[in-house]
DNA sequence: TGTACATCAGTGAACGCGCGTTCACTGATGTAC
DNA sequence: TGTACATCAGTGAACGCGCGTTCACTGATGTAC
């Protein structure tokens, strides 16, 4: 049926397709070293397999980066786990401790992928039209305002605060605490969110910094 | 004294050396267009000057970009105006209010100078060594950080939360509004955060999102 | 004061490399007889 | 069943472009006489 296959999936290739292993290629790549950088030449080296064949299963490099970099994020989010998500169980102060380390753990993987494609617009564009592999299609933050709301209704976050604020907060925290990290190389260092740091964010989020009243 | 200048400063240049000259073409680049595909030949054609006169000046086009998105986020800061940090000024929320907004507008210009320099870990590294142009050299977080402890001594935050922790959420906000709109092109769309967000956004720093205690 | 020469920043064509992409060729497989 | 042929994904050398960088040359200025 097919004229001719792949040296590399010749035999024990587990039945996958040239077009899935040019993709798991380029993710692994990506996982490993980030997109800054990456050649088309390399990704074929990985996957040892032609330069050229690419071409015949995608429109080209932008294509396939994009492709790469969503398998990569939903790879990374299957092995984080479900995010908490259902309002009522557990405490609302374990539920935004899970939320951020979600985050934090979500974007260490992700955010050097990212790096390099900020200047490739074309590829971004290309992953904003695929569904969202984070938090049920959603993207963490609204999955987190949809939480918060959830919340609001059952009466254990205050009704007048807006979610919308909340999350934005919470998730732009994971942002801070890994950008600067990218701002001196080693995307390989490990996370180095210094210890209570996020019992501290949790803290605030929920009673404030205001000093307590005298009651 | 000198054996030739550059056509362009040979009258009315204002005294301006050619070395000062290529980096505010470059940083006229930057704030218009970003790093992202900014060439050599960009900046020289921008500085009506021949190709090659940067290497004269700068051992190459990284220097010559760091020095210019320096210079960059120094102008936009002095635009900017001051940062409140004086604790005990005013009341707390509108403090936060103020760097909030300062915070938002500071990383609108600056964050598509740097998205195409996530790549460029040569460049980072040289702008990382040099002091920070924002908050007093503490870079925007350290700077409010600073006042929240401030604040803390005199008592008008409460003295048990992280101001670290506080800090780090509150730039986070600042970043979590301006990446996404990174992901869909055009970075002259204007701020476009709604209307009373930062208001939210000081509210649940302020008091946090617990419900009120029937007290 | 006027003329010939030396200096050296500026000039821009040319170099060379790396990259995405193309395309003539290969060869394993399915089909015709 | 065995042999000749057609198919078409895979192959990898080669193309062409864009970029950072180099370098032989230009020409305005300062200096010597």
């Amino acid at each position: 049926m097919s004229p001719r296959k792949a040296a590399v999936l010749r035999d024990g290739g587990g039945g996958q397709s040239l077009r899935e292993h040019l993709i798991s290629a380029a993710e692994r790549l990506i996982a490993q070293r980030g997109t800054a950088g990456l050649t088309v030449r390399d990704i074929a080296r990985e996957a040892q397999v032609a330069d050229g064949v690419l071409y015949n299963h995608f429109t080209g490099k932008e294509e396939l980066l994009a492709l790469a970099l969503h398998a990569h994020v939903q790879t990374v989010e299957r092995e984080l786990g479900e995010l908490p998500g259902k309002a009522g169980v557990g405490t609302v102060e374990a539920n935004l401790h899970a939320y951020l380390t979600h985050g934090v753990a979500l974007h260490t993987a992700i955010l050097p992928a990212f790096a390099g494609l900020l200047s490739r617009p074309e590829v971004l564009a290309l992953f904003a039209g695929m569904p969202s592999p984070v938090g049920d299609g959603l993207g963490l933050r609204a999955h987190l305002a949809r939480y918060l709301r959830a919340e609001q209704d059952l009466g254990r976050v205050a009704r007048d605060i807006g979610a919308e604020a909340a999350a934005t907060m919470i998730v732009g925290a994971c942002h801070e605490l890994i950008l600067p990290r990218m701002f001196f190389g080693s995307a390989a260092t490990p996370a180095q969110v210094p210890p209570g740091f996020v019992d501290d964010l949790v803290a605030i989020v929920t009673n404030g910094i205001a000093p307590a009243r005298t009651s």
